[in-house]
RNA sequence: CGGGGAGUGGCGCAGUGGUAGCGUUCCUGCUUUGGGUGCAGGAGGUCGGGGGUUCAAAUCCCCCCUCCCCGACCA
């Protein structure tokens, strides 16, 4: 039983100056968690056995499918980290440290390394596959920018699980299997779940989906079908291209004056003013132009690569979901000194005719998927001040390929069945991950088949994110007065509170009341402090937010305690001999 | 890393060069006991850190650190 008397537990009257989202507000000022370091959180009791129940929870579903726990230090050697390019790959983001002989130490971030190796100092053969292990374990990621208390720490609590297959459909199923645990761990959580695909990125993968639980202050941002279940990080968004046009009846291209026309506003105006460029049936907008951007990608052995991206005029090219395409490339702006390289592109004037692998540029030029066959465009014509209308795709220029990087928009059409897109922001809590044999490859896992061949293992990396789970659930459930946990991860089942003097009878009754709930199997929180005013511990037991709150007060002398839902606030009283039961009902 | 805001008792804030304050919290006493009760007395701060200017710095100057927000970044 926690007794309020005694509890380590200090509640704030007011909010906290540094936390701006609700949930860390909530959790400091509720007296769960206080901030230690940069990016990193102290647990207090209550904090600290709600963090417990979703570290079991997870456990529990993690168990339940066969996976096995093990556990590995969190400060580990560097060389397993160089082996697979990491320990430079995870750049600032790596904590690294030396010990007292110099020798390179790092604070794991992620242990798809550890798991590997683990896997082959033990095992050797195909008949000791399928395995998936995990761990529970402190990550510790050196984060630019440390966020929203629990949300983004720089140290924090994740479940990573690995699984080793021989074959695809091995891993296959080993994904789907975390899959379902993912959902029904979630589920228990009581924190909803979008699942969106996402990108496998650099990794190779053939699949990975990222668990989203939807919220204002989610950092990632997924798009959604406001009619079908489609939805996918914004990266991985696939457009449906349109149909495409036949080239007969299309006006042949045309070269127009088009001077002091440097962005596609007043292209378009200008188009619309002058009567010999005017389209007789609507005026042109962006989306007739084709706006074409070239970047300098920076490859990972540190060469540059020119690349040319076309996209509709009414769309910007979108970083986040070029850099996405191009991973493990980086990309870095084309500077004058480039554009010096390169004499065939016009600058505010670039156009297909000078764009790709084949023409005068040399640069590989990739269009949107919009850009189909027969559709024509307003585009540069290389050569400043002018542009050509009419250009063609499939006639007058085709591009060296097709790349998703433009911007996604509301109402975009959804590529699964046509309805409206909307963009939602969300809190990654999941990740699921097809590795196929990156790493196996990297630190030599294999195993000898039936055939006595060596085969490399087949990998997949799973995520949940424990901590970020409490911030997540404290999030999504509170209201003005405080904290609202569902039952199932609530620090008491139960929060009893005693009002009146010390010589009153409520103490007693309510200390007799409180052991018999936990004699039934009730997590009791007990505010038997005394001295203490009815309003303040009121208050208190709406800012902690167990789910029940059993006052013990002037009902007493009719012989009933009021019983009061913390969600709905709903009361009632209920007789003294009947609340056990009572309560019982409610779990 | 870029832009913006901010660091003063546990928490929230005031204090533009002259002995660090208010509210709350905490302690003591009395009072009060169904919505942060009232009164009185008390405790608690090298004013984020380091340099500098000055007779004198929370206050002015320089450097650094940290926190919050936006962006970049982020299996």
């Amino acid at each position: 039983m926690l007794r309020m008397s005694t509890l380590f537990l200090r509640t704030l009257r007011e909010d906290p100056a540094d936390a701006e989202v609700a949930g860390h507000r909530l959790l400091v000022r509720a007296g769960y968690i206080r901030r230690a370091a940069p990016g990193g959180f102290t647990w207090l009791p209550l904090g600290w056995i709600v963090y417990r129940n979703i570290e079991r929870i997870v456990r529990e579903e993690m168990d339940r499918e066969g996976f096995q726990e093990v556990h590995f230090p969190a400060l580990l050697p560097k060389e397993p980290y160089e082996a697979t390019g990491r320990w430079t790959d995870y750049g600032d983001n790596l904590f690294r440290l030396k010990d007292r002989k110099g020798a390179d130490f790092l604070l794991a971030p992620t242990h798809e390394e550890m798991f590997t190796l683990l896997v082959k100092d033990l095992y050797s053969s195909y008949k000791d596959l399928p395995l998936v292990l995990y761990q529970i374990q402190t990550k510790y990621r050196d984060e630019a920018r440390p966020r929203a208390g629990l949300l983004r720490g720089r140290e924090f609590v994740m479940k990573d699980s690995y699984s080793f297959d021989v074959d695809d459909e091995g891993l296959e199923a080993s994904y789907q299997k975390h899959r379902v645990a993912y959902q029904r761990t979630f589920d228990r959580l009581g924190l909803p779940i979008v699942i969106v695909s996402a990108m496998s990125g650099a990794m190779g993968g053939s699949a990975s989906e990222e668990f989203l639980a939807p919220m204002v202050v989610g950092e990632d941002t997924y798009v959604r079908c406001t009619t079908c279940d489609y939805a996918a990080n914004t990266e991985a968004v696939q457009v449906a291209p349109p149909a495409t046009i036949a080239f007969e009846g299309l006006p042949a291209a045309e070269v127009v004056d088009t001077p002091d026309t440097p962005t596609i506003q007043t292209l378009v105006d200008l188009f619309n003013a002058r009567a010999d460029l005017r389209r007789p049936d609507r005026d042109w907008t962006a989306a007739d132009t084709l706006k074409n951007l070239v970047v300098k990608l920076k490859n990972p052995d540190g060469t540059f690569t020119a690349l040319a991206i076309g996209v509709p005029g009414d769309r910007d090219v979108d970083m986040k979901r070029l850099e996405a395409q191009v991973s493990p490339a980086e990309i870095e702006p084309f500077t004058e000194a480039d554009f010096a390289l390169h004499p065939s592109l016009a600058k505010g004037y670039i156009g297909p005719g000078a764009l790709g692998l084949e023409h005068a540029s040399g640069i590989r030029f990739l269009v949107d998927p919009r850009i189909v066959d027969g559709t024509r465009w307003i585009t540069g014509a290389d050569s400043p001040g002018k542009h050509v209308k009419d250009l063609v795709m499939g006639r007058d220029f085709t591009p060296d390929g097709i790349i998703e990087a433009a911007e996604v928009h509301d109402d975009d059409p959804c590529p699964k069945c046509g309805s409206p897109l909307e963009m939602a922001r969300g809190i990654e809590m999941g990740h699921i991950f097809q590795l196929g044999r990156k790493y196996a490859e990297a630190l030599g896992l294999t195993v000898l088949d039936e055939h006595g061949k060596t085969r490399v293992v087949t990998m997949g990396s799973y995520g949940i994110g424990v901590s970020r789970a409490v911030a997540a659930v404290a999030e999504l459930n509170n209201d003005t007065k405080g904290l609202i946990w569902p039952r199932a991860v609530a620090p008491a089942d139960v929060h009893i509170v005693a009002t009146g003097k010390a010589t009153d009878p409520q103490l007693p009754a309510a200390e007799l009341l409180a052991a018999e709930c936990e004699a039934a199997g009730l997590r009791v929180l007990f505010d038997d402090r005394v001295g203490v005013s009815p309003g303040v511990k009121f208050n208190d037991a709406e800012l902690v937010g167990v789910p029940t709150i059993v006052v013990v007060g002037r009902g007493l002398a009719d012989g009933v305690v009021e019983v009061k839902d913390r969600r709905t606030g709903d009361k009632a009283d209920i007789a003294l001999a009947d609340v056990v039961a009572h309560l019982r009902t409610q779990l």
